[in-house]
RNA sequence: GGCCCCAUCGUCUAGAGGCCUAGGACACGGCCCUCUCAAGGCUGAAACACGGGUUCGAAUCCCGUUGGGGCCA
């Protein structure tokens, strides 16, 4: 179908937060749309009024705004919500009764149960009988008429031609006795009128197209190319959930992976390039097929999405950094009070100790914050008077140092080691402690530069006081 | 239960009959570097679900079994 302009969709239902599977979904949607110069469409299939709101269109736009996939048509344009297009579904259905392709049938609830539970006696499908296909009803519920014999073939350009025989099918409903079209309906009218190209949507819509593609014949429409991706899966390979943690794009983002990350770890999930493992987002644009999606279902890894996200953050500027990182120190309670070029120095020296944004404030925690406790292991090992002596030896001579700079502070710490009869980790760590509270930080000379000679000498003051208690 | 899909290291995958004594990445172990923790470098362990075919030759093709998943109920 070279000739058929591409245009393809995302149809999410706002029932909830964007799930990390329809993410990925939409991904491969925008990715085959740019890839091609085709166009990506934003559809809300919200028929389902009882669990669908306003709210979530609004964090579901939010997500894929934040993922970079920006849409050509969609909302906030009217007409591409389902329930702003019954009208459409109506027409639609009135076409296929005047053509003979649709009937209506009256039977009751009752009659299909019963008739439900004999075929199950049988240990056979259920597949309504067809009773009222030629009874020229004029009211009650629309049903689709479909070949009894033959087959339909769904050319999917993932999983290739899968076969449905047409006797494992039936005259499936349309349009319910109230009124309401049924979403199979919904959808194919939906992907009709808006010319859709190709449909790329999850595998468990797999079993529903034969039924589609029935329909599109039946409204005499060109059907669509097909491409069924994969569900993804949690540890225990059953489909990715709540149950499994962080399974929203929304939930990624507060526990503090960048979108480029999420990006290029949703993309080789299913599919990849060679042994390439991180691709910038023209890349994947470039090199995107969706006939090199894998076919087989995946387990999300967020060790390796952990990674991945650790990879952009060391790559990144450290004014970049601070601007992400601002809204999770926020968050942690803590205030800013460096300068912005001490704050973008400070994130150079903590982004390759951090898997995420969240784990880049806690590891930094001590740029924001004094020390509020020591820990206690290392204070009973370092503090005591010994270690107030050094401590004020420490503070003396940083104090007297004209250049405030880490390599001063350095040839400062190698000069008392050596004056003292110590090793440089011995004072190192002291000072650590005195400093972050802790005995695991960024490189010592280069924090006690950010943090500048003031706040340096009255944390050294501070610990020094402590040190003697311990003692 | 019926129909459909899937099956390479723990995980993501490369592999489209000989290039495979199966490659890369994450995670894991070891060593190096080192003011701590990381990062980095080197290195180790780790897989073609099983059984039949087809073929001179199969991870790659076919059939079955098993397992997992989806849809319909």
């Amino acid at each position: 179908m070279p000739d058929i302009p591409v245009r393809v969709r995302f149809a999410p239902s706002p029932t909830g937060h964007l799930h990390v599977g329809g993410g990925r979904t939409a991904l491969f949607n925008w990715l085959f749309a740019r890839h091609h110069g085709g166009t990506f469409i934003l559809r809300i299939e919200d028929t389902d009024k009882s669990r669908s709101t306003d709210e979530n269109i609004d964090v579901i736009v939010d997500a894929l705004s934040w993922l970079g996939l920006d849409w050509d048509e969609g909302p906030p344009t009217p007409g591409y919500r389902q329930t702003e297009r019954f009208e459409i579904y109506r027409a639609h259905a009135e076409r296929l009764v005047r053509a003979g392709r649709a009937y209506y049938c009256d039977c009751s609830p009752e009659t299909l149960d019963a008739e439900r539970k004999a075929a199950e006696a049988r240990k056979e499908t259920f597949r309504y009988s067809g009773r009222c296909r030629d009874r020229g009803l004029e009211a009650g519920a629309l049903r689709l008429r479909i070949p009894q014999d033959g087959a339909t073939v769904v050319d999917d350009l993932i999983n290739g031609p899968v076969t449905f025989e047409h006797r494992q099918l039936d005259d499936w409903i349309l349009v319910r006795t109230d009124g309401t079209p049924t979403y199979n309906f919904c959808v194919v009218v939906d992907d009709v009128t808006m010319r859709i190209s190709h449909v790329i949507r999850g595998t468990d819509h797999l079993s529903n197209t034969p039924k589609q593609i029935l329909c599109y014949e039946a409204l005499d429409y060109a059907v669509p190319a097909f491409a069924h991706v994969s569900l993804i899966l949690g540890q225990d390979k059953k489909r990715l959930s709540k149950r499994h943690g962080a399974a929203s794009v929304q939930a990624f983002r507060e526990a503090g992976i960048i979108p480029e990350a999420l990006v290029n770890y949703l993309a080789r999930l299913g599919w990849s390039h060679g042994d390439q493992e991180t691709f910038t987002r023209d890349e994947l644009v470039r090199l995107f097929d969706v006939k090199d999606v894998a076919s087989s279902a995946a387990v999300f890894d967020i060790a390796k999405l952990e990674w991945l996200n650790q990879e952009y953050l060391k790559a990144m500027d450290g004014a970049r950094l601070a601007e992400l990182a601002r809204p999770f120190i926020a968050r942690a309670g803590l205030g800013v009070t460096l300068d912005d070029r001490r704050l973008a120095a400070a994130m150079e020296t903590l982004r390759e100790r951090a898997k995420t944004l969240v784990e880049l404030v806690e590891v930094g925690r001590f740029y924001f914050e004094r020390p509020p406790d020591y820990d206690p292991k290392a204070a009973a090992k370092f503090f005591g008077a010994a270690g107030a002596q050094r401590l004020a030896r420490l503070a003396e001579r940083l104090r007297a140092l004209d250049d405030f700079t880490a390599p001063a502070i350095e040839a400062v710490y190698r000069d008392l080691t050596t004056a003292l009869g110590l090793k440089l980790v011995d004072l190192a760590q002291l000072t650590r402690l005195a400093v972050t509270g802790r005995t695991a930080s960024p490189p010592l000379f280069e924090v006690l530069a950010i943090l500048g000679r003031d706040e340096t000498l009255a944390r050294l003051e501070a610990a020094r006081a402590a040190a003697e208690r311990v003692a």
